[in-house]
RNA sequence: GUGGUUUUAGCUCAGCUGGUUAGAGCGCCUGAUUGUGGUUCAGGAGGUCGCCGGUUCGAGCCCGGUAUUCCACCCCA
């Protein structure tokens, strides 16, 4: 009867090293959040179905994870039916056949009447709920940071997963740029710590928005901004073609393409404003992106910070500044974080005029990229036991009990073999599996004598020492 | 959601055009060593070949379905 257990898709276990390694990681995010200033929030893993939908584009809302209703998840959907309250709903379109007959259900249709919860999506969204939820006790700007899995039913490949963990800063209630050099050099301190060169690239939704409006089809603007956003990957002809599919005409092309010449440019910000002369918006863009390399001047930064007019990043709630990181060596090159600014992420909650500005941090893949380029300190270990205490019998394992906690209360990692067992040499084998560097051996002489047997197992020395002794000895050993 | 790919011992993988009893390395267990691990030597255990169905005298191998791995697209951390 033993079935196979396996994970369900996308989703990972985490041994005891790889657990220590991440949280290397949070650490260092999180200390580099609170010298900011920013204050820890946690929020669910679900929330409430219509808290999540329509926030990240038909795409995102295909992703969502939907938490069927508990109990008899199927009772609203047949009452639905038997009362024959199809007629009196807004959108029939949305409802069940009325043949009594559920066959014609498909998922679409069905959802809201089987599911009201989902599995938060980002941690930005749920922060937004937080905020309009707890609008009076907060005291503006407010800094929050928060580390949390997130999910997301998407087709898992290199670097993606169902679940993963996002690390995210944002500031709300404030639309200084200030915010964003900040940011800016967050990323740069992180990266920086844990070693992995990086290049952070930082762009305007503005730019992107006044380059469609100057084309004449600011309808087109999503359109647009996927297009460009693939520049990298399929070359500026394939971009042309992207936005021949999009109904784009030819002056129209060579003008986004004309901006996309850009791309390459050393000091681009002058000739966007060249571009953008008369566009309101567009200025604007380059202002506040200006405004953001004024404020850098004086930080020093370790990591190249650069415009990339082809930034365009999918989450649709960015309105100014949008940033990505992207690591500079080894095989994974995708992006490892990501932001940017939103001007009223918090009105669908019906709290307006509320600016924000944020940065993530993905976790999966910032451990990915430093698995790849072995930058795991090597202090990191499965386990950080400093001695095993073994022993033959019912009085030794007293007293090596005794040892233990005397070791443990001088703050120092000590563990002690449960089971008597009469092979020591079993205990040792248990030593050398986790890497514990020290055993101590307690048999009926050494208690005699009060002293302990300290073997040494890298080196296979030994000698006998009383328990102060050990002390030291594992004190100066680290 | 679309396309390709993977799945054989605990792990990493061989397995020929379909043909006896499915192999290797590592790991595991026992012993050489009744107070000494790691190293060495000798021996041993372990597999419904992802799952369901089909073709065939005969399937790990061929066909269909399904799950899963990894990769790409869409999109994204």
């Amino acid at each position: 009867m033993a079935q196979k257990p396996t994970l369900p898709q996308g989703t990972r276990d985490f041994n005891p090293l790889q657990v220590h390694r991440r949280k290397f990681i949070l650490n260092t995010i999180e200390e580099v959040f609170k010298k900011y200033g920013f204050m820890p929030l946690e929020t669910p893993a679900m929330e409430n179905l219509n808290t999540l939908t329509g926030k990240y584009g038909d795409e995102g809302d295909q992703l969502l994870f939907k938490v069927l209703n508990s109990g008899n998840y199927l009772k609203n959907l047949t009452e639905y039916n038997n009362k024959g309250l199809l007629e009196e709903s807004r959108d029939k379109t949305l409802l069940p056949s009325s043949d009594g007959s559920l066959n014609n259900l498909n998922a679409k249709t069905a959802l809201p009447y089987i599911s009201e919860k989902g599995l938060r999506y980002d941690l930005t969204v749920p922060f937004a709920r937080y905020v309009v939820m707890n609008r009076n006790e907060i005291t503006y700007p407010f800094k929050r940071y928060q580390m949390q899995p997130v999910w997301r039913a998407d087709r898992p490949q290199q670097g993606r997963y169902r679940e993963f963990w996002q690390c995210d800063a944002d500031v709300i209630g404030s639309n200084s740029l200030l915010s964003e050099a900040e940011f800016l050099k967050i990323y740069d301190e992180v990266f920086t710590r844990l070693e992995i060169p990086v290049v952070i690239k930082i762009n305007n939704r503005k730019l992107l928005s006044a380059l469609a409006a100057l084309t004449g089809s600011p309808e087109k603007f999503m359109d647009i901004t996927i297009a460009i956003d693939k520049l990298d990957k399929i070359g500026e002809s394939g971009v042309a073609e992207e936005l021949k599919k999009c109904e784009l005409n030819e002056s129209q092309i060579s003008q986004i393409i004309k901006f996309l010449s850009l791309a390459q440019s050393v000091a681009p910000l002058k000739e966007l404003q060249q571009l953008f002369v008369g566009s309101t918006e567009g200025l604007q863009g380059c202002n506040e992106l200006k405004k953001v390399f004024d404020l850098l001047m004086g930080l020093q930064l370790q990591n190249p910070v650069k415009i990339d007019v082809t930034l365009a990043r999918g989450l649709s709630y960015y309105t100014g500044a949008i940033v990505e990181v992207q690591c500079t060596q080894g095989d994974f090159m995708a992006s490892i974080g990501g932001g940017g600014r939103y001007d009223n992420l918090t009105g669908i909650f019906g709290l307006p005029d509320v600016s924000g500005v944020g940065i993530s941090f993905g976790l999966d893949r910032i451990y990915l990229v430093m698995e790849n380029l072995q930058k795991f300190p090597d202090y990191i270990k499965a386990n950080h036991t400093k001695i095993l205490f073994c022993y033959f019998d019912e009085p030794t394992q007293a007293f090596a009990f005794a040892a233990t906690a005397k070791i443990r209360e001088a703050g120092i990692a000590a563990e002690i073999y449960p089971d008597i067992v009469k092979k020591i040499g079993k205990q040792l084998e248990y030593a050398n599996k986790l890497n514990i560097p020290f055993v101590g051996i307690v048999g009926s002489n050494e208690m005699e004598s009060g002293k302990v047997v300290i073997k040494n197992l890298k080196e296979g020395t030994q000698e006998e020492m009383s328990i102060e002794k050990v002390i030291e000895k594992l004190k100066d050993n680290n």
